[in-house]
RNA sequence: GCAGGGUUAGUGAAGCGGUCAAACACGUCAGACUGUAAAUCUGAUGGCUUAUGCCUUCGUAGGUUCGAAUCCUACACCCUGCA
């Protein structure tokens, strides 16, 4: 008796991740595990481009809408919770399908990271009062180096430091899992990119942001999402609607380019260009 | 038509005789990432596969100078004051 399988679907913004896993659950009897740092957030709906309701009808999305935009979140707790669900979606005797363009989640859980467990948050805050030059000194104390960490990044810094070294992972792949990866091109990602901002902005985005806005402001945490934040400069009326949704596109393009140098590097991905792509490939493993 | 201001690399914008292939910002390209990750950070960015090297750039054409993006002349286009 084989073991069930987990199946991940990663790939950029706007790539067709969601239409492709929802194909694939619903053709291998499956569940959805959304990977997104944004679509956690209740009430973040268009600009997050979370799947519908509809589609959600069709088959179980779980790991959406479980934060307010105000509530903290990070890639530990969403790894405890996707194990969690993993493992219900198993009980269930379904497939679970990992999908998502939030590299350090899907990370998180595929290969087993080790987030820091002992975290002392009050260290957390005395480092962070510190200068740089100090945390570079601890940093050296700490025997790291350049090539451990980038001594710019103060917030890797600091990291560095309350864990006591670098942890780094050995980068294996959990059991029996299978990373998709969605590869279009260039030209047609961006064309993809752009229509979806249309089609947001039409869906009544301005609307959904201002609500947003009224109720937690644009310094909540999930605030600062791509074709969120931007409307601010709008709202203030110093963008045209043009500029602004220049400005959502321009961000959501180099966001998709952070993510693409993100899966690049993982060996592990079996890149496919079409869902009768992916179907193969899900078939023969 | 007369007077004044402007024209700089993909874009915006500094520079106003030498140390200028030309600050800076943005974009673009590449990279990093193990508890904020749609975040945060790094590098490259005229060409020459490597350069403390060479070549071609600062509206166009000439000129002055040992030397010009920087000064002079003419021309083109753009904005402004008087007509």
């Amino acid at each position: 008796m084989k073991k069930t399988p987990l199946v991940v679907v990663v790939g950029a913004t706007a790539s067709g991740k969601s239409e492709m896993v929802l194909e694939l659950a619903e053709k291998f009897n499956g569940e959805i595990i959304c990977a997104d740092s944004r679509t956690i957030y209740k009430g973040m709906d268009i600009g997050t481009a979370k799947p519908s309701s509809e589609d959600r009808l069709k088959i179980k999305h779980h790991l959406l809408d479980i934060v307010a935009p105000d509530e903290e979140f990070n890639a530990a707790e969403f790894k405890r919770l996707a194990n969690r669900t993993i493992e219900e979606i198993k009980g269930r005797g379904k497939i679970p399908f990992l999908a998502g363009g939030t590299g350090l989640y899907i990370s998180g859980v595929v290969y087993d990271y080790g987030f820091g467990d002992k975290k002392d948050p009050l260290i957390r805050t005395r480092l962070e009062k510190e200068t740089t030059e100090d945390l570079k000194k601890k940093a050296k104390k700490l025997a790291l180096t350049e090539d451990d960490i980038n001594f710019k990044n103060r917030r890797h810094l600091i990291r560095a430091i309350e864990r006591g070294g670098i942890i780094k992972g050995d980068d294996k792949l959990r059991d029996n899992c299978l990373i998709l990866g969605i590869d279009i091109g260039q030209d047609e990602l961006k064309s993809r990119i752009r229509k979806r901002i249309d089609r947001m902005i039409k869906s009544g985005l301005e609307k959904e942001v201002r609500k947003l806005v009224s109720m937690y402001s644009f310094n909540a945490a999930g605030m600062d999402a791509i074709c969120y934040k931007e409307w601010q400069s709008y709202f203030a009326g110093e963008q045209s609607l043009a500029e602004l949704k220049e400005e959502m596109y321009k961000n959501t393009w180099q966001y998709a380019r952070r993510q693409k140098t993100w899966f690049r590097r993982d060996k592990n991905i079996r890149w496919a260009t079409s869902s009768d792509e992916a179907s193969v490939l899900v078939y023969q493993f």
